[in-house]
DNA sequence: AATGAATGAGGATTCATTCAT
DNA sequence: GATGAATGAATCCTCATTCAT
């Protein structure tokens, strides 16, 4: 008995179901099948709601984004106006236990993957690549000055080099030790902490 | 022509034939097909060399950290004995223009992929991991003291980041720059050039 | 023009085309291709209702012997009590005119083949055999007394016998000829007809 | 280094091998590398000897029933010429420990269906089958006169049977039992040891 | 809204067979 | 005499995608 108003839900499902299947699996090799089975719902009716394969992956990468983005924002939110903190509440917001779950480490690490051949992934990944920047910039301003660009461009690489290896750690990840590094690079970088 | 001897020529043809497709596509989505063709050679022979795509992509994966290896041992090779030039040296073998062509940067990230789901695959890289923490961490011993353990694992991070973000970049890698970012880190952590 | 409910009848139009494409090459040697193309459909549609080449060929073997069941099964319900007619019957059974078909008989002789390399099919095939020899020892109880296992065991391997070497025959199988011979050994070993 | 004079040991290997190979796989799915790999040399060579695979799969049938025939002729020369020893000595032979070897039964079993698809061994089988018929008919008619060519192909037919269902056996094939289980029934044809 | 039915296209893999050496 | 080299031709199987219900 299909219900009215499914469709959202149904997509919600599906892209969550996405995610799980490719952050577990460490490939984009997941049949379209199996990530609808996992949501509960047969596969004719992921393609009714995404039409082809590739767009249900970039619905998945772009939630992935925006949850990212929420967690900023909240983080950013509770941070206040001192530039350490909100540095801080960046990094941190990466590393958070909702986000840094194996299966979304996972997933992320093939979206770079995914990025390099599919323009549109490009486009999402460049997206946030650049929020991120403008983010740690703009904290950075105060405490970098006019190093804050290059400073937040290494901070970046810095973020993503930690998240590449807790994707390929054997353990769970470890989202404290990861937030330790890059706190101890940003430490090093504006001359605290030594 | 049937020759003899042919079977290194083959194999090493097909592993460059995988790293360049791989590397090219951005993707493990090739097919042994495409492989051998471009190698010069029918998929079937590939197969009889190689047993299996996987067995292809293993090595191609090998030829890549091999190479990586060669680079590193030449400058290290070359740097003496100073500490900070074989830093430098093993941050500048990643970035040498040999290893830093596009299509072996895109190959690499691909190969982190399928460490996740392939465990020679991750074995191989973990091996890599830890021979170029032991590389740095030995050079750092004399500039940072205990602290070189904790050091060496940021500033391997750091070169993956900064590799991981060229892998993405729009025109071709700059290894300069690239060099330049991890070097900034690596003084900034032993107390250089700020 | 899908239908719903479709699988039953999909399913039995595979099953009687790979007992009668195996029948009629007298090989196993047929490819799924051809079996479903006989049936009407394509290829993957095969395969996603069995799976595999091997369950296909399981459930055609599960089918010849289900079929010869039935026929003993009924045949017997009709001989009534005396031995000397369900004897005749379980043999008649095996020589019907709608087992005995060229097809039929060609498929079982591969079967017997399958069962040397498959597992499952060499389970099929004693589970046949223990009953035949259950029915026939039964049957032969009040005619030979404590030799009647052994008379059965006989009287099996006679039928087997007659049964290969009719699907070896040039011309279409003689049922008629075939029975006669069983029955004339079975009459020589319960002391008749001599 | 080739040898001179080789042509005839390599068939003879080829042979075997392939006698081996087909018994031990119990399916006629045996590739040609592996029969030239367990007769120790390339496929290659196979192939310039046999020129096709199946011509090496009746080469190997020739083998097992020349085989057979040897064994016949030289019972027969034993027996003397007693009509009872002879047709135990015909009996005997089938299940002769060299001939009733698990792969030769094995291997038996498959040229049976192999005479399904290939008229040569169609012929070879109905060759085998006439001289069984023929040398049994002849031992017969002292014992059976005019009923010697109907006894013979029963005899011939559970022979047969017997020998189908040793095939199949869990265990090592049985050469005692069976030849009891057909001695058994010519006994009872010719009118004795009930 | 939802799905079973159905398929075309494609890909890995196997193998008999050929050929130059 | 012998073989490594090489391939074309299959074949199984998978899967995204479409469609009628």
């Amino acid at each position: 008995m299909p219900k009215l108003g499914m469709e959202p839900i149904r997509r919600a499902a599906l892209v969550k179901a996405t995610i799980d299947a490719i952050g577990r699996a460490g490939t984009l090799d997941v049949t379209v099948g199996e990530i609808a089975r996992a949501a509960g719902m047969s596969s004719a009716l992921a393609h009714h709601y995404f039409g082809a394969k590739e767009a249900l992956f970039l619905a998945a990468m772009r939630q992935v984004l925006t949850d990212y983005g929420v967690e900023v924002r909240a983080r950013l939110g509770a941070a206040g106006k001192d530039p350490r903190a909100r540095l801080a509440a960046i990094v941190a917001a990466g590393f958070a236990p909702q986000n840094f779950r194996r299966e979304v480490v996972g997933a992320w690490l093939t979206f770079y993957v995914l990025a390099q051949s599919v323009p549109e992934a490009r486009r999402l990944l460049a997206l946030y690549q650049r929020r991120l920047a403008a983010n740690l910039t703009h904290a950075l301003r105060p405490l970098a000055g006019a190093r804050a660009p290059s400073v937040a461009a290494r901070l970046g690489a810095m973020i993503d080099g930690v998240y590449l290896r807790e994707a390929l750690g054997a353990g769970p990840p470890d989202g404290a030790a990861a937030e330790a590094a890059v706190l101890a690079h940003l430490g090093c970088e504006i001359g605290e902490g030594r």
